[in-house]
DNA sequence: GCATAGAGTACCGCTCAGGTCCTGTTTTCG
DNA sequence: CGAAAACAGGACCTGAGCGGTACTCTATGC
């Protein structure tokens, strides 16, 4: 149903977490703090690890802690790490997704792909934290424009 | 990975192939016009027309045909349709994702939700025909604004 | 009345996400 | 030096849900 899945929300709630602290935290006291499961927060960690978003100590009085600040970690890099890149359907890069012969779509969905990852790439992990306005304009720049009131998708595509 | 469904994809592709007759057509003649197995076509048939993006006329030389023009039927709709809405995480419109107690980020994947449901409305089944401009400013209005350059996500949140 | 084609429903198998566990390695501390 | 703490990196299992299939019923046209 077009969620992302929930490790990638976890991890999301797991970095924001890490984001509160300034030393190195440890992944059972991640697991304490954010309420998760202990050993799918020791799994997520090394994955975010691996992708470069944390760093880590090892050994006793070790722990993980952010490789950059909140502000600068977008939410698409944390799914990216977590659920591999964002692909709306298997066709985007190349791919096939069964109606392979002379799809008039093809290309296509590169350009929604693109949209979607936008999106996601726009917020960082600190405007999670803070308060999001609830009437003014929330989302100011453009994704947020009603596009209910206005022909869906006029000014979107040039053409 | 965050995309969406098989289904929803093969339905985008059997919606825009409905939008280039005028007439009515069958089950069996999109499944072979679009190169996707019959069963399901006619499956999702049923299902857009449950939801009203399509009319049918049962019996012999019935068929479905486009209940809009393809303009009027943004992609966000047919996902709808077939997917269920959008919800990128378990906790948006109130639910849980298994961080409950006290999560400080549970009313905060509505603004995330909100931005690619706006985005996925913003783009019509007529816009996915068309062919995309390559160069210049495909995506216009603000969706695509290059948050790689700026920091990510600076003007999205107004706080 | 027969052929056509949608309407509705029920079912089944397969994939993969989500979760658990184990073992090894590194570091600190007594 | 030994023990404990904590990360590193897998392997493995299970369940839900997606994708696909089949069957029957009803309506329409010739
Ligand atoms: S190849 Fe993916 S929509 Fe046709
Ligand atoms: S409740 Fe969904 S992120 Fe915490």
């Amino acid at each position: 149903m077009f969620k992302l899945s929930r490790l990638a929300d976890y991890a999301v709630v797991t970095m924001v977490e890490l984001g509160r602290h300034v030393e190195l935290v440890t992944a059972p006291a991640l697991a304490q703090e954010t309420g998760l499961p202990e050993p799918t927060v020791a799994k997520l960690l090394k994955v975010l690890l691996a992708d470069g978003l944390l760093q880590s100590r090892r050994g006793a009085r070790g722990g993980y802690e952010l490789a950059l600040p909140l502000k600068d970690i977008s939410i698409a890099r944390v799914i990216a790490a977590v659920d591999g890149p964002v692909m709306v359907t298997a066709c985007v890069d190349g791919g096939d997704c069964g109606c392979t012969s002379g799809c008039s779509l093809k290309g296509k969905w590169d350009v929604v792909n693109d949209a979607i990852r936008a999106t996601l790439e726009a917020i960082s992990l600190a405007d999670m934290t803070r308060g999001a306005p609830d009437g003014a304009g929330g989302l100011s720049a453009g994704v947020r424009r009603g596009p209910e009131s206005a022909a869906p998708g006029a000014a979107v595509l040039g053409g």
